[in-house]
DNA sequence: TAACGAACTCAACTTGCGTTGAGTTAATTG
DNA sequence: CAATTAACTCAACGCAAGTTGAGTTCGTTA
């Protein structure tokens, strides 16, 4: 499926690296097919680009339970979507290192995180100015993470398992979504 | 001069979207001559990243004082760097723009997050193994802030002065650095 | 079985890139 | 002033990319 190729080569590549010639030979099928079936690579990425229905209600599952521990189970969430299934974890991947290079992916990771997760949030928050800006700081922090585990790969965070981390992570996702700062 | 030309662009559009034309135009010169100077194009963008000595005896600094504030002076520390000087930001977002395209820029990253923040943060703290993962956490989320507030430009975060962010932040930061995990 | 249309291939075009080598200006120096 | 070197431009190469249009296979349907 010429989908699938595309999906895996975006998130592996990002959009300049994965070229319709290399898309069109995984699928086994010839580059000037791709385009009489979505139009130009742009189309073709954004057909790409998604959140799955899968992911999206993991996410928000997550908001779902006590708030002592919502740090926790928002972290292994998103750990579990990013490190999980890759059919919910490419398109993400795709987004995110294209978001680098291509305004167009840009904005579609800006309403991932504005208004997706953002609003998933706020019904269980209260609904104000505050929760959103808890909100996107800590969705900010959580995709460093995964720059720096899936793409940067450093080392600290490559060889730790996900448990581990989570046990780490998850008590500074509770600050921020708890509030409890300085000013 | 070519090598702010070639800082601004490549901080600005990454490896691939900095062309040497491009470059050589900002300059007002010829594509040629940054040929002649710098041999290629990769040996061009090996010149123009680094982390300056200033931005670095800043992340340094940050680790001197009391604990209970190590978060809020990291934090700080961080954001002055990453929002300030030019001369200071923009081999740093050269940097993370091209790691997700380059090879050669993700290495580079990597040594920077792990090699000299970690380093720095590890004469400070006990020097052991999970506090090398703790650096590696910490410095992974505050990228992604600036990756959220920079390049993705998610509203809620650009729209926040620096302060307000610190007060959000910092106790996260201090949660990370000072170990009170789950596990 | 004939015909139609969808699925697909082939060869080529265009553009913009990094890169090159030969040539030109300008500055330095003996 | 002559000459050597550095700074620079010009025109072009080769390549890989997105894209195009004409042609071909092939399964479905009348």
């Amino acid at each position: 499926m010429i989908l699938d190729a595309a999906r895996a080569r975006f998130a592996k590549e990002g959009y300049a690296g994965a070229t319709i010639r290399k898309i069109a030979g995984d699928a086994g099928v010839d580059a000037a097919l791709v385009m009489q079936f979505f139009g130009s690579k742009d189309e073709l990425f954004g057909a790409v680009m998604s959140i799955t229905p899968n992911a999206l209600s993991h996410f928000s599952d997550s908001f779902v339970g006590p708030e002592h521990s919502l740090g926790e189970r928002v972290t292994r969430a998103f750990f579990e979507v990013w490190e999980g299934d890759p059919e919910d974890s490419e398109p993400l991947m795709a987004m995110l290192r294209a978001a680098i290079s291509n305004e167009q992916a840009t904005s579609l990771l800006r309403e991932f995180i504005q208004a997706r997760l953002a609003k998933a949030l706020i019904g269980r928050l209260p609904n104000d100015h505050a929760a959103t800006i808890r909100a996107g700081v800590a969705s900010s922090m959580l995709v460093g993470l995964i720059v720096g585990r899936r793409i940067v790969k450093v080392p600290a965070l490559v060889g730790e398992d996900t448990e581990s981390l989570i046990g780490i992570i998850a008590p500074a996702v509770q600050a921020i979504l708890s509030g409890e700062d300085d000013t």
